[in-house]
Order: structure tokens, then C-alpha cells, then sequence
DNA sequence: CATGAATGAGTCTTCATTCAT
DNA sequence: AATGAATGAAGACTCATTCAT
């Protein structure tokens, strides 16, 4: 399976490597220990989050858990909602990044390309009891906050666009005439989602071969000259 | 299929009709009265999750909602925390309820009552923006609330199981001998919350039909002697 | 020593014996019902305050320390101060009922009644902890309640008064011309009411015995003629 | 006698003068300054419970009466409950320095020293009216607050320790065989906790010189070579 | 006479935010 | 760029009091 792919660059302020910083103009550096405080509160935040919950998250705990003193989100995020979109949209950035970067990886073949984003969907790196946890606290108060929906919103467009493009390439071209694509599509985002559920619910229960195993069921059953469910393993017919 | 059945009656307190309570002994009445309050105020809960979030969920709002005075939560749970406990309980048991009724209902075929559970989660009266917004503001704040966590595990492994039992039936009697029945009744849940979340996110573009029509092509694709995809309705084979 | 003397009666509502009330014309019985219950809450009160302290003593304990209903204070006294003043009042009265019984025993002879007086001062009916307690409380705020500050002045006044005319009486009779009797009198109330707070606040050193003797040896330092410190025991001369 | 002492320094934090301020590394003007405030707030607090009574103080009082802002309170003292247990210690520190201090400038003659204490505990630094009316409001909440019952156990033993130690000494080398040195020091020390109910009481009716006066009724009558009650002034043999 | 559900003013406490250093 | 003391608005909770039954 795909290696933890790179997160793609955060709206207009691509990360710079440590070595490009020191030849940059004076000034630059500076800027880029701001970034790095940025980076960490927002990591602070996550975790927070995680172990807090939404409601118990707060800048204190926020500030303390980055190390840092009292006043500092304010300083760098303007307020407390300002840092928990940006942490939305971290999570959301670096999300869509890993499938992108595991499809990218996959190749041409539509069924290989569907495998990747199934293997990706539960990989350590986005599918951790941590990561799921903050990803359920920000759905649990989309409703109510529009920002988050609107953060949310875009990346499940995105990325239920690209399985559906899947979904329609293995229609047209395998020959399933009688599948309808979209509810494919949906078939699986909703299928991902719901299985995430089990490891914040029931962590001692999840595991992630099964997780990956359900899914393949599915697929088997929507396209079962491209996939089988026999032993966990998807292949191509 | 089933009308919105009885909701299981909560912790030995039946709700009792007002003709039965004009004839009871005195006092009773006052109780139900009280019984009464309770569920206004947990109505209200319910309501304010759902426009203004967790986060935002006071209890002036919630008593504001229920037509009452700020003190009275304090008056009947005790606690805002035990008020939003005895709140994802009630919705809980309401639930618990509504498919138990609907099962119960579909009589001995296992196609028919594994439809008529698929159906349920798609009714209405348990899935609606509303109320799903609940769930999910529930499952956010789960993993750091353990009596949370407590309360959505009971109510989920014994949906789980229901439909485990179904599915087990189905491949030994149906001849699915390749079937995994735990990884189908995984799927099946996982499927109906992940379609859940559609709705939460995206509700112009959830819609109940094609919602059901993605957990039937699931089932088409596992048991494909029982059910079928096409034009959206189940059917025993 | 005394036996524990009868309690004054209360402002114009003398209590009544039990025979009394049967004898009664009707209405006069459901008076003295009512008149247990206002004793009741009283007790409750007291306890209330010695176990919780002032602060912490609600209506509601008291109600429920005396076996009754939330509303039951405010239909017998009005308010919490009502009662509150009214507790302090009956305690007042108790504790002067209860020296002046002794000393009305303790017949003419001067150092006899002063004596009298002193045993009363550390008889467990009046000297123990849970009484102190809700003394201490109660001039603990009497500062800033003029009204307690009345109660705890007229009987303290009058006690006072008591003693010094005793001291003024073995000053003139007993050949102490370069005694100050207003003094002395000061001296031994002072005393008594320092030794209390030995009892509230280090109960397992204070003893009775002790504080009696203490007593005795301002006195016998006084009035050497009429009293001893010797053995713990008082003797006229 | 003695000049109102120096307090001995709290807690190790002890008050730096503004002039060494300045010449102090940064942060410690901060701290100083955070000191400044924990005062100030103690003082309010002893202001109002004396003006107010216990039960009426609250935070909203005490912020308003050290010209500070509502939350400070929890921001310095994390609970009210820890500003009243501070603001005891304090007053108990205070005490104690006091007449440690004056004891400490009376030399070594255990009758100056005893003169020492009497006049420390009249002295108007210690009492007044209004550091009474806190020390009773504590020890009525004494008895429900161990906390508080510790601090005053403390303070009083130590207190009490030090009277007895002195007594002890007259009793030797003043050839007082037939007293018993811990009854003399019991009564010395409620005499003038008692006395001070009198000022609490009967404030008209208090007056320092009779308080100094009974409590050398008290020596003279124990102590009769040392302490002589005429003219209230005391005198060594 | 008594009950206890309901009220709402008042308190403590939390916490995002500000700002002098 | 960072600190942390201070602010004050907002929220949970308590509790004396009322009143229909």
C-alpha cells in the first residue's frame, strides 16, 4: 500500500524545508517559527480534542498542551473559532492529500484506483482512534456552524467526485450497465464513514482488516469481475 | 411498511394516558405531571442540540425551549450533564424501539426482516436532520465522555447483533455458505450510519429512497438470491 | 448538681403539657400540633447548623432533618431569618431557664449561687458541642444582624447582671472592699464563654472537670475566703 | 509595651519594598505585583465578612472591594472556598507574629512576659472590632470546616503552648507549688477570647483597659507575688 | 395543615480575550 | 514574538420562596 503520501500545501502558505528557510531573505525565518507555533497549536489543538472532547477544549488546555503561554492563540489566530476552523481544515487538507497521493500512486487501472482509496481510507495515518475522534467532534457541531459544514462539505464533494469518476469508468468500460455509479460511489464513502464509527465506538472491536474486508464485500458485490471478496484481498479480474 | 411503532417504555415509568390519570389515586397525577416536565425539557434538549450544537446548548436555552424557568433542569436531572445523559438514553431507547417494533412486525423471513430494519433507519421519525444531528453531537463528544461511550455501545451492539442473527440465518438457510455474516452485518450498519452522515452534511443531496437503495444494492451483492437493486424494492427471491 | 431545669416559656406561647391539650376546647389541640411542628423545625435547625454550620444550612435540610415537606419552614416562620431568629431565641431562652433554675436551687448563700452558676456554665445540656456550635455560629454572624446581635445582648445582659449583683453581694458581705465587682463578674462570664470555645474547637482536650476548676481558680483568686481551687471543688468558706 | 510588631512573612513570599522592586531582575515586578493583589483581595475579604457577616460575602463583594474585576478571585485563589481558608492563615499569621513579637521584646522575666501577652491581645492592631468580628465568624464555621478547625487548632495550641511554657516558669521559680500551671494558662487564654466576645457583643460596654484589668484580676489572683490587680497596671514583685 | 413542583434572583466559576511588559 | 495578569461576559447551579393541589 501507498507510504503516508505528502499532505498537500495549506492554502497559499506551502511549508518550506528547513534549508530553504536559511537561505531566504532576512525576515523569512522568522516567519517560518511563526509557522512552526501555528503547526503546533493546531497539533495541540487535535489532540485536545481527542482526549477533551469539543466542549472541554479549551485555549488554556490548548496553549499548555503546545507549550506555550496563555495569550498565544489569540495571537496567532485571532480567536478560538478561527483556530478550530483552521484545524478543520488541516485535518480535511491533510486527508484529501493522503488519497490523492495513494490514487496517484495506483496507476490507471479504475479497480486497482478504487482499491487504493479503500486501503488509504484506513491506513494509521488518517484512521487512528485520534484522528477519528476530532473528525466526529467537528460533524457532531457541523449543523450548527456553517463554516465547518461549508469545510466539510467541499472535501466529501472532492473526494465522493473522484470515486464517482471510478465508479462510472468501471460501469462504462467493465461492462455493469445495470450498476448505477452514484449509489456505487455513495455506497462506499457511506461504507468508510460508518466503519470509522465502529473504531471510535467499539475500538476493542474494529480492526482494520476487517474494516478493509467489508468493503471489498461490497465492492465484490457491485462489481464481481473486479472484485472478490474471498480472503481480505481485492484483485482484478 | 411499519408506522412509527411505541417507544419502549423508559425505566419502569410508563407514560400513562390522562383518562387513566384522572381515576388514579392522588399524587400519581402530580407524577405524571412531573413525567411530563422531564420529557419537555428533554424534548427541548433534543432541539437545541440540533439548532445550536453542544457547544451552544445552555440550559437557558433548554429551559427557554420547554416554556419553563431556569432553575427547573437543575430541578429534574439533578445536573446539565445527567440531563443530556438521560437525553441520548431517551433517544437511545427511542430507537432501540422503533426497529425492535419494526423487526417484530415483518414476521419470520429473514429478507423480509432484514428490509424492514433497512427501511426503519431510513423512516422519518428516526432519520431526520434533527435527530441525526443529535447522534452525531453525541458521538463527537463520545470518546471523552465514558458514560456516553457506555450508553451508544449497549444500544449498538444489540442493534448489531439483531442484525447479525438475520444475516446468520440468511446464510445458513439461504445457502451463502461463503458469506461472512459478521462482515455483512458489519456492512449493514456501517452503510446505514455512514448514510446518516450524507444527510447530516449534505442533506439537498441525501435522499431517503436512494439511500435505501444503496444498503439494498449492498445486500443484493451479498445475498443475491434474496434481494435485488433493481428499481429500488426488496424482494424475497 | 441541677437537674436540667425547665426551659422558659417562649414569648407568650407557653408550652403546654400533653394532658393540658386533651382538655382543651377543639382547635386548641390542632394549635398545639402545630406548635410540635414550629419545635421541630427548631431542633432541626439547631442540628442543622451544629452538623453543616450556617452557611451551608438550607431549607431544605432542615425540612428534611425534621421528616417534612420543602415548603413546610416558610408556612410556620415566614422566612429563613424568622426562623433563624427564632432558633437563636429559643436557644437564648433554654440557656437562661436553665441558669436561672440552678441558682434559684442553690438558695441565698452568695458563693453557693456563684457556684450554682458555674456548674450550670458546663452542664451537658447546655455546655456541649453541638449547642457551642450554634452559639459560635450565631455570633459569628451576630455582627452583621443587629437582630441577633438584640437576642445574644438581653441575655447576655441579664446574665451578667445576675452575676455581678451576686459579686457585688459577696464584695459588701464578704469584706472584698478592694474587689471590683463589676470586674470580677466581667472576668467570669468572660472565662466561661473562652472555655466554650475550647470545647468547640479542641473537643478532645477540653473536659468539664477541667473548665469547672479554671473557673474555680479565678474565683478562689478573687474571693479566697469563699472559694478554693483546691481538688476541683468549690467550697464556701 | 510593645509597638504593633512585623507579621512574619507568609509562606516564604515575603513583601519586597518598591525600591528593590525595580532592581530586580524581570518577572520578579510581576510576581510582586501578583502578590500586591492576593493581598489586597485577602484584605477585602476581611473587610466584608466583617462588615457583611460571612454568609453575605461574596466574591462580587470582595472583587468590588479591592477595585478589581469579577474573575479575579478564581484567577488567584482558584476558589473561594481557598481565598477564606488564605485569608484565616493570614489572620492567624498576623496574630501569631504579633504577640511572638512582643513576648520576644518583653526580656526574659516571665511576668513581663505574661504582662507582654495580656497587653498584645488588647492591642488595638489585633483587636478591633472588626478583626473580632472575623476571627468569630471563622470559629462559627469552625466546627463544619476542618479545614478552618486545623488552621485555628494550630494557632491556638501554639498560642496556648507558649502561655503555659511561661506559667510553667512562674510556678517553679516563683514557688507557686499548689497551682497547676496548665489551668492557669487555660484561663488565661479564655479570658481573653472571652473577653473579646465582649467587644463583639457589646461594644458600647468593651473597654481595653477593663480587659487588661480582668485579665490581671486573673494573674494576681493566681500568680499573687508577681501580679497585682490594683490600679490595673501590673508590676513584678 | 401539608405537599412538592416550579420559579428566578443571586453566586460561583470558567474562559475567551485584551494589553502592558 | 511571547508572556501572563487582568477583565468581564456568560454559564451552571443553589436555594428561598410561592402556590396549586
Amino acid at each position: 500500500m501507498a507510504e503516508a503520501p505528502r499532505v498537500a500545501a495549506k492554502r497559499g502558505r506551502p511549508p518550506k524545508s528547513q534549508s530553504q528557510l536559511r537561505t531566504q531573505r532576512p525576515g523569512t525565518q522568522r516567519a517560518a517559527a511563526k509557522e512552526a507555533t501555528r503547526l503546533k497549536l493546531i497539533e495541540a489543538t487535535i489532540d485536545s480534542i481527542a482526549r477533551s472532547g469539543f466542549a472541554d477544549t479549551t485555549l488554556a488546555k490548548v496553549s499548555e498542551g503546545a507549550g506555550l503561554s496563555r495569550g498565544i492563540v489569540n495571537f496567532h489566530f485571532t480567536s478560538k473559532d478561527a483556530l478550530l476552523v483552521e484545524t478543520l481544515t488541516h485535518l480535511a487538507d491533510e486527508y484529501t492529500g493522503f488519497w490523492r497521493a495513494a490514487v496517484a500512486e495506483a496507476g490507471a487501472d479504475p479497480a486497482a484506483r478504487l482499491t487504493a482509496i479503500v486501503d488509504a481510507e484506513f491506513h494509521p495515518t488518517v484512521c487512528n482512534r485520534k484522528k477519528i475522534a476530532v473528525w466526529y467532534a467537528f460533524w457532531g457541531e457541523a449543523r450548527s456552524r456553517p463554516t465547518y459544514l461549508a469545510v466539510c462539505e467541499r472535501q466529501d464533494s472532492e473526494h465522493l467526485e473522484a470515486i464517482r469518476a471510478i465508479c462510472r469508468e468501471l460501469v462504462e468500460t467493465g461492462g455493469y450497465a445495470d450498476i448505477d455509479a452514484e449509489d456505487a460511489a455513495n455506497g462506499l464513502m457511506a461504507l468508510a464513514d460508518g466503519l470509522w464509527l465502529d473504531q471510535l465506538l467499539t475500538p476493542a472491536h474494529f480492526d482494520r482488516a476487517a474494516a478493509r474486508r467489508v468493503c471489498l464485500l461490497f465492492l465484490a458485490g457491485v462489481f464481481p469481475r473486479h472484485f472478490t471478496a474471498k480472503r481480505g484481498a481485492a484483485s482484478a479480474a
